[in-house]
RNA sequence: GCUGCUGUAGCUCAGUGGUAGAGCGCGUCAUUGGUAAUGACGAGGUCGGGAGUUCAAUCCUCCCCAGCAGCACCA
């Protein structure tokens, strides 16, 4: 007999063989029916699997939510696929996992069907509602590795006999089946029958290519995408909170606030508008106020440089698919022949600066008196990014960083490292954002020794715990594998108002690039040294982090960064000379104000105005003309408030300063 | 770059093998109205670009470009 303990501490006999399903409706009917699996020793199980030896179980029911959804998920993926090959034979199965709100399943598609579209979904999503009804029990079998195989290669799957084959260990595999034959091969565990999935809590929402095995080298398969939940008010509300994310889409609200544009004769670049390069404008003075600050000096590099330079950067040999290259001569101004001649000279538009700050840094000689040398660039640099990667601001061809290099000695780095964690923490907080840091380790390519590694690493880490920053309230995780060819790197991932993350801030240290253009300085003992190359940046780039802002707020600014910050509405325009006193007043005050006088109802300015976000609106009538006062009406208050003139200056005056300016 | 989809007025979208329509916006006129849409009239597009099929293409076919969703990429 087995000894079962259950989570209340008590102990069953059973015999080998059992299993949880067995002992779930031993304790009741209710329990029989809600345990949909089981944890056995920790490990989630099938609820039909046999139990073998002594151990601690716990059944798992729909309460327990991420193993519920992570079941159902798994399984919706499993039902996908055999809908799939039910409906078109032929279709080969590779791989499909649960994800974060949902599944995917990738196919390769018969070669005379070719990939799915969306044209297809509707039928799929029936036939995987017919498989749910028809309530197939998945049963779990293990399997010879080589019979397996053999099996796979005889059906044609080709991917599925490949990754059985590479699959480390050489214990029989498992698969599952699903009642009349069709099976897949799965490490499970799954719901113990299709009919334990609720058949309106799915949605297949995408058809998409997805290469095989993550490999660009690789086919490209075919993959349906869906979101799955546990029940229909579940899907209803992540369909909602997508339409929700979808209303703070920056493109969206870029285009309707006026912000900026892109059109495809400059693809990935950014036509900024009066009111988004405001916002920009804020922003870059409110960053030169942190650096100067910082002790940071503000510099400017060429746009465009010889090729030799980058050769001798290094970026030539290892970067030049993502750079623009122009040919350094006049180009062929005649009808006929190459528009450059065959042995041109080539420059390039700068994908980073970091290079140009070296040239500056070696530019005379220079002491171990003027280290740290914090030299700071709002850098607009150019990457010519494969087309698809392009999104609105958040992936663009040219953008600004807010790039900053930090020579220094060995022994400054830490406490430069932390200074710099203290100005970011600081920056993100003033614009409400949380974050995480994660620390990205060496990488399986990599420059440089193993003691460098260690070091480089230990630095950072030493650094951040100077910060205080090394604990879980600041999402402190190491990544292994995840760092530069030639330096470990921090980096800060921020949280936004709807919980998603943007990794933006990093800062990394960098000893190769100063050898490689022969940077140095004079130590106190006369020798020449090379000093430690700090790449940092907060923003990342204006461009994204606006994106990011826009996305975050909701395009609703804070008062500082809003491009209008009031609007003086008149109702009447008896009241016009009125409102152009109180706009003067607000302007002189430093407020960013406009007055709309034009002849329509108040119902209406106030309307536009609302849904063009203007933070403040000052509306002014025959009444406030004879008390001078303003109504004024707060965006997203519904009321408005009547003040003298007076006073809402001095208040707006008030609300309007930076965060850093308190 | 790869797979799929999309591309009609400033915006959102409808539509048809016989050279296009709505709402909003814009302009003009009337209206001076107290906190989320006053009314009337009017202007505005050759339907992403190129080629082909056809008597005839915005609509069908092919190529190109861009956008969107993923994949890959992201110093």
């Amino acid at each position: 007999m087995l000894k079962i303990t259950l989570p209340d501490g008590s102990v069953r006999e059973v015999a080998p063989g059992t299993t949880p399903a067995d002992i779930a409706a031993a304790i009741g009917p209710g329990l029989a029916k809600a345990a949909i699996a089981a944890r056995v020793d920790g490990e989630l199980r099938d609820i039909m699997r046999p139990l073998e030896q002594d151990a601690a179980l716990a059944l798992v029911t729909a309460k327990d939510e991420a193993d519920a959804l992570e079941l159902a998920r798994h399984d919706f993926a499993h039902v996908l696929a055999e809908a799939v090959q039910h409906l078109f034979p032929g279709t080969q199965i590779t791989f499909g996992p649960s994800t974060d709100d949902g599944f995917y399943y990738d196919f390769a598609p018969s070669a005379d069907r070719g990939p799915f579209t969306d044209d297809d979904l509707p039928a799929i999503e029936a036939e995987m509602r017919r498989i749910i009804a028809a309530d197939k029990p998945l049963i779990r079998k293990e399997i010879d590795r080589e019979t397996l195989i053999a099996q796979w290669q005889a059906a044609g799957e080709t991917f599925k006999a490949e990754w059985a084959a590479e699959l480390p260990g050489d214990e029989p595999l498992t698969v599952y089946h699903s009642g009349d034959g069709w099976y897949d091969m799965c490490r499970g565990p799954h719901l113990a029958s299709t009919g334990r999935l609720n058949p309106d809590a799915f949605k297949l929402t995408r058809v998409s290519g997805a290469y095989w095995r993550g490999d660009q080298k690789n086919a490209m398969l075919s993959r349906i995408t869906g979101t799955g939940w546990l029940n229909k008010k579940q899907l209803a509300e992540h369909l909602t909170r997508l339409e929700e994310a979808a209303k703070r889409d920056h493109r969206k609200l870029g285009a309707e606030m006026d912000l900026f544009h892109l059109q495809q004769e400059a693809h990935g670049s950014v036509f900024w508008h009066p009111k988004g390069y405001l916002i920009w404008r804020q922003l870059e003075a409110y960053m030169r106020r942190a650096i100067d600050d910082a002790g940071y000096r503000e510099v400017k590099t060429p746009q465009v440089m010889d090729a030799r330079q980058w050769e001798i950067s290094g970026h030539w040999g290892k970067y030049r698919e993502n750079m623009f290259v122009i040919p350094d001569e006049v180009p062929n101004v005649e009808d006929e022949g190459p528009l450059v001649s065959d042995d041109a000279d080539w420059m390039a538009l700068k994908p980073m600066n970091c290079p140009a700050h070296v040239l500056i840094f070696r530019q005379g000689i220079k002491s171990y008196r003027d280290l740290p040398m914090r030299l700071y660039e709002n850098g607009c640099c150019h990457r010519n990014e494969p087309h698809g990667a392009l999104h609105g601001l958040m992936r663009v061809r040219q953008f600004t960083q807010d790039d900053a290099h930090i020579f220094c000695r060995e022994d400054q780095i830490v406490e430069e490292v932390r200074a710099f964690c203290a100005l970011a923490d600081r920056i993100y907080k003033d614009f409400g954002f949380t974050y995480s840091i994660k620390l990205a380790l060496r990488p399986e390519k990599r420059f440089g020794s193993e003691e460098m590694w260690d070091k480089a690493e230990n630095e950072l880490r030493d650094a951040v715990a100077a910060a205080g920053l090394n604990t879980p309230d600041y999402g402190w995780e190491e990544l292994p594998g995840e760092g530069a060819f030639y330096a470990p790197k921090l980096e800060w991932h921020l949280t936004d108002a709807i919980g998603r993350t943007w990794q933006v801030g990093t800062i990394q240290s960098d000893r190769v690039l100063p050898e490689r253009l022969d940077a140095s300085y004079v130590g106190e003992d006369g020798a020449r040294h090379r000093p430690v190359m700090l790449h940092r940046a907060i923003f990342g780039s204006y461009e994204r982090f606006i994106g990011i802002l826009i996305e975050h707020y909701a395009g609703r600014f804070p008062l500082w960064l809003a491009p209008v910050q009031a609007v003086v509405a008149t109702i009447v325009s008896d009241a016009d000379d009125y409102a152009a006193e109180v706009l003067t007043k607000l302007r002189a005050a430093g407020i960013r104000a406009e007055a709309d006088i034009r002849n329509e109802k108040i119902n209406y300015k106030v309307r536009e105005h609302s849904l063009a976000k203007v933070p403040n609106l000052l509306v002014v009538g025959r009444r406030e003309a004879e008390e001078g006062k303003v109504a004024l009406r707060v965006l997203g208050s519904d009321g408005q408030t009547f003040l003298s003139l007076d006073e809402v200056i001095s208040r707006l005056a008030n609300e309007v300063r930076s965060p850093d300016m308190y």
